[in-house]
DNA sequence: TCTGGGGTCCTAGGACCC
DNA sequence: TCTGGGGTCCTAGGACCC
């Protein structure tokens, strides 16, 4: 690696901020018994837990018997989902104070360019911990800041600093900040590459930085050997954007192993459709191209189930009833398709997602087309019915009126947790 | 009884056009 | 007789992130 020290000492303007275990810090607020506690959000699933509880082992993600197992103490919480949006939201506009380049990354996270702000608040150092006091006494909630030369390293920092802490890689030692590090933090190396670096004996950054771009791509493939090389030389061109808007809409469900029959994946789709219908016509876009993925369930104890995708490009659709038939179509295509009699094809989860999205501003565009380009009277009656519902909806809560929902199974998630997922459209 | 949902990005291969 | 190269779009799969 290269020690010299960088030539031109430029200064670590890129912040990344990070709220420390959001949704359990959100609820500690809440309620002040929960302070100093393990707590979990959710109840089958561990949505989000305290650090508290990460002490025992627990972890998002984590089935709620288990977490329970690892640490007794856990207390199981009911999500205050609307607090989490309104509380992300205030954080956001604090980190705009210093800057209008604030690229939010999700609910909880985002990076910050600060280069044009240094005049005015101090060195980036500075600029964070200011952030950092803001956050902590209007808000009340813990948050890391790292900063650093490039985004890379501003996350990283920002994941070394946590909890509650600030870390400002100087420029001229970035090497050997990053040295020591686990491969791991590195942004885009998750799981499955690990343990191919982990095989060849590379578990830290620098192991990393001396394997040559050769070896890289014959271990991992051209795409993410060039990628994880360019990383681990520590050569990160991504500017800070402000945050756009989303490419793609979707909507999965996930039930237990079971014969996908004609009515359960009409229902299931239908009510699929729908989220990904309403986010769409709500904000005037539709989408060229339908992808439908079906996880199949493997027979038991052969473990994770394959997935597959299958996809359709045509004419721009946001209608309900469209996304349905085009959905089932590709399901029923893709289930042809594989080996064995139809009724024996096990599945254990259908989602939808809709791509190559296009502003639909006028009526005209908006309404569904007949096969032969014309706007037939089925498709028109569709339409219309679709915004009643909409318009419905929109008034009286989502189940005055609607698509009949997919049985809940134990392993949904309420539908505002899903909704802080979804990004702006 | 290894789990849930919304996204992004990247690649390879094929079709089609010039 | 075929021989090329470049560009774009589409499909499918995979890995990753929060």
């Amino acid at each position: 690696m290269n020690k010299v020290p960088h030539p031109q000492p430029a200064l670590p303007t890129i912040l990344h901020a990070d709220l420390d275990a959001f949704y359990a810090s959100v609820e500690q607020l809440l309620d002040p018994s929960l302070r100093g506690k393990p707590i979990a959000v959710g109840g089958g699933v561990v949505l989000a837990c305290s650090y508290e509880a990460k002490k025992f082992g627990v972890s998002s993600g984590m089935g709620g018997w288990k977490a329970q197992q690892l640490c007794p103490t856990i207390q199981f919480v009911g999500g205050h989902f609307k607090e989490y949006q309104r509380l992300g939201d205030e954080v956001m506009k604090v980190l705009e104070d210093f800057t209008p380049l604030v690229q939010r990354i999700s609910i909880d996270e985002a990076f910050l360019d600060v280069s044009g702000a240094v005049h005015l608040f101090g060195p980036p150092g500075e600029i964070a911990a200011r952030i950092r006091t803001r956050v902590r006494e209007e808000i009340g909630l813990p948050i890391s800041v790292g900063a650093a030369r490039t985004k890379h390293l501003a996350k990283i920092a920002s994941q070394v600093a946590k909890p509650d802490g600030l870390v400002v890689v100087d420029p001229r030692y970035e090497t050997e900040f990053l040295e020591p590090l686990p491969v791991g933090l590195m942004w885009g190396i998750g799981p499955v590459t690990q343990a191919k670096l982990a095989e060849k004996g590379i578990t830290t950054i620098g192991q990393l930085a001396e394997s040559s771009g050769e070896s890289l791509t014959a271990w991992l493939g051209k795409a993410l050997g060039g990628k994880v090389r360019a990383l681990a030389a520590n050569d990160d061109q991504r500017k800070v954007r402000p945050t756009g808007r989303a490419g793609s809409v979707g909507a999965q469900s996930a039930f237990g192993r079971r014969v996908l029959d004609r009515d359960f994946a009409r229902q299931t789709l239908g009510h699929l459709a729908d989220r990904v219908g309403r986010r769409l016509r709500a904000k005037q876009r539709a989408g060229r191209t339908v992808t439908v993925r079906i996880r199949f369930a493997g027979e038991p104890g052969t473990g994770a189930g394959r997935a597959i995708t299958r996809s359709h490009t045509g004419r721009p659709v946001a209608g309900t009833l469209t996304l349905t038939e085009i959905a089932e179509s590709l399901v029923w295509g893709a289930i042809a398709q594989q080996p064995g009699p139809p009724e024996a094809v096990m599945v254990s989860l259908l989602a939808i997602s809709v791509s190559n999205l296009v502003d639909q501003a006028s009526l005209q565009l908006e309404l569904p087309l007949g096969d032969d380009g014309e706007v037939t009277d089925v498709a028109a009656a569709r339409w219309a019915l679709e915004h009643a519902m909409d318009a419905v909806r929109d008034k009286f809560g989502k189940a005055a009126v609607g698509y009949s929902s997919t049985a809940l199974s134990r392993h949904s998630v309420p539908d505002e947790f899903r909704e802080l997922a979804e990004r702006e459209l």
